[in-house]
RNA sequence: UGCCCCAUGGUGUAAUGGUAACACACCGGUUUUUGGUACCGUUUUUCUAGGUUCGAGUCCUGGUGGGGCAACCA
């Protein structure tokens, strides 16, 4: 075989190109606007950024670094209502933290006056108009998707009256609601936003950058596109949602364009995942009105939340690469995230003893009093994560059910009898359990086989137990609160119950606090969102709440568990 | 009842017009001092009807199904 048989078996390897990146590697090939590559990530500030985000961003961000391009970030900011510089502040650390830098920081709020200098050219050009009317009014002539809309009674003024009208609403002159700029188009279009759309609007609210600077402030539909070409942009990437938008985002820019250089819109689809949405207007109500802790809660989609809960960038960005970008409508399964920061976190977690749900063994054997020092690998699969010490003792708290006095048959547990193996430490024998009246198990008793220590190399140490259980020593532990989070909601599609407001679908058990757990007193020196493995239960992390006398983790994910599934059968 | 977009295993994603593959999930097994990890394996796929072609998941036409569009939001 030749090596050049060898690197086309190497290309044919390599992952496949999504649709966005096989358009983009043709506009280079035929040089296409001078051959440049130019994306932008527009997110408004009115919320925290969401998974569905960091979707976006690792498009608008990875494509300019994977063709040698550049990606600015820009703030949609033109409806100073909605805006506040507490969300441009987020939104900038979510993208570092997330990998991604910008060549430029833009604001479309930046171009207020190029825009409103552009908006008199075209009421001069005879294609735009103010109108006087209602919102009800102009809603009302819009017509619908099959009736042609009917065209506004101020549609034909004057040239010098547009002007005239415009400068006074910019003067601050015309009161919110009783006039508004429109591009004169068709009302008659098939396509709605073709129907005479509106391109500015008087609103009465200081803007968090230009405060009471303006009066009038831009629409979407003209601002975006304008700002895409003011910058440069080639590509210009978002949703689905706007591949409805994008002629007339052509339109506009046809409008004032000087050269041939143009931007070009492309759309793909939208992250759907179960159990969960990505609707801002939902989520700030879910924050307002203390459904959750916060935007930065745990059990939110956002990115503040998600690395609250323990996901790494690492693991996100590799949630994304997995689930690709298309035009088809899907829901992604929640699984596919679990995976990622499993995969990533098994790799890199180190693994700790907690016990979340203690109950005493005592090794009836060992002399009372005494301790040991073992060491304990920090982490099978990285063997230059190193070992560290941890005490061991005749008196020990393990899992409440890792316990059990009439034990099925593939329980491989303490059950009277039964030998199980102490991670890290020794071999023992279930004697017994201690009982209340009332049933309820107080204390386990169990007879430790001194030559089973672990690594010492007796024969004893290398018998074969069918079960491993992790313990932490009664005699040098630290108390933790954990919070145990599932699913933000019961149902996996939240658009399939249109019936019910989503609140009614929240998990009441999305979140269950533990406290009185034990864990290994190496944990003291942990750091906020340090990630652990609490072994044979899960992934968790030091939550910011955490103080040293008061230690508070987050579990990020489970392990998966293919026990409970024997168990239920 | 207009315009636009979409349709490949359970869920996503791939496949110059030429043997339908990958990941997750599921189920079964091997290994294991984590019922984890790793490894192996089973099951399951081109919406439908025509057409073009030696050959169609791919191209064309008609259906069907899903999504989007009627904010002074982005």
């Amino acid at each position: 075989m030749t090596s050049g048989d060898n690197s086309v078996k190497q290309e044919e390897a390599k992952k496949s190109l999504n649709f966005i990146e096989v358009i983009v590697e043709n506009d280079l090939k035929e040089g296409k606007n001078d051959g440049r590559l130019q994306t932008r990530f527009p997110p408004e500030p009115n919320g925290y950024l969401h998974i569905g985000h960091a979707k976006a961003i690792c498009m608008d961000f990875g494509i300019a670094q994977k063709y040698g391009g550049i990606c600015n970030l820009r703030f949609d900011d033109t409806n100073p209502v909605k805006e506040d510089v507490e969300y441009v502040d987020s939104i900038m650390e979510d993208i570092r933290w997330l990998g991604f830098e910008w060549a430029n920081l833009y604001y479309a709020s930046d171009y207020f006056q190029q825009l409103w200098d552009l908006a008199v050219r075209l009421i001069k050009q005879g294609k735009a108009y103010v109108d006087e009317q209602s919102a009800e009014e102009i809603a009302r002539q819009k017509g619908t998707p099959t009736t042609a809309g009917t065209e506004s009674p101020y549609r034909n003024r004057s040239v010098d009256e547009n002007l005239a009208l415009f400068q006074a609403m910019t003067d601050g002159k015309v009161e919110e609601g009783k006039m508004v700029l429109r591009a004169k188009i068709d009302m008659a279009s098939p396509n709605m936003h073709f129907r005479d759309p509106i391109m500015y609007r008087v609103i009465n609210h200081p803007h968090h950058r230009t405060g009471t600077a303006w009066k009038v402030y831009p629409m979407y539909d003209y601002a975006h596109g304008q700002s895409d070409y003011f910058e440069g942009v080639t590509h210009s990437i978002c949703t689905l949602e706007f591949v409805v938008h994008r002629p007339l985002y052509d339109w506009f820019i046809d409008q004032f364009a000087d050269s041939d250089y143009r931007p070009r819109q492309y759309e793909f689809n939208r992250l759907n995942l179960t159990y969960t949405m990505m609707s801002k207007r939902k989520l700030l109500q879910l924050v307002q009105e203390g459904l959750v802790r916060g935007w930065d809660d745990p059990r939110m989609p956002t990115i503040s939340g998600l690395r609250r809960r323990g996901y790494t960038p690492r693991s996100i960005r590799s949630f994304v690469d997995k689930i690709g970008y298309t035009k088809y409508d899907g829901m992604i399964d929640m699984a596919l995230l679990e995976h990622a920061i499993r995969e990533d976190l098994n790799a890199t977690a180190p693994r700790v003893s907690a016990v979340l749900d203690p109950i005493k063994l005592i090794i009836t054997n060992y002399d009372a009093g005494k301790t040991e020092t073992l060491l304990a690998e920090n982490n099978p699969e990285d063997e230059s994560a190193g070992n560290r010490e941890v005490t061991f003792s005749g008196e020990l708290f393990i899992e409440r059910d890792d316990f059990m006095e009439d034990a099925p048959k593939k329980y491989f547990r303490l059950t009277p009898g039964n030998e199980v193996r102490l991670k890290h430490a020794y071999i023992v024998k279930c004697t017994g359990c201690k009982k209340d009246e009332a049933g309820n198990v107080l204390e386990v008793y169990a007879e430790y086989d001194p030559l089973s220590k672990s690594g010492s190399g007796t024969e004893e140490s290398k018998r074969k137990v069918k079960g491993t259980i992790h313990w932490v020593s009664a005699a040098d532990y630290l108390d933790a609160e954990v919070r145990l989070y599932d699913r933000l909601f019961t149902v996996p599609d939240l658009d399939a119950e249109k019936d019910k407001d989503f609140r009614e679908l929240l998990n009441p058990e999305s979140l269950i606090v533990r406290t009185g757990c034990k864990v290994e007193s190496s944990l003291a020196s942990a750091k906020a969102l340090d990630n652990f493995q609490f072994q044979r239960l899960g992934y968790f992390n030091l939550d910011p709440d955490s103080t040293p006398d008061k230690l508070v983790f987050n579990r990020t994910v489970s392990l998966k568990d293919s026990w409970s599934k024997v168990k239920d059968k």
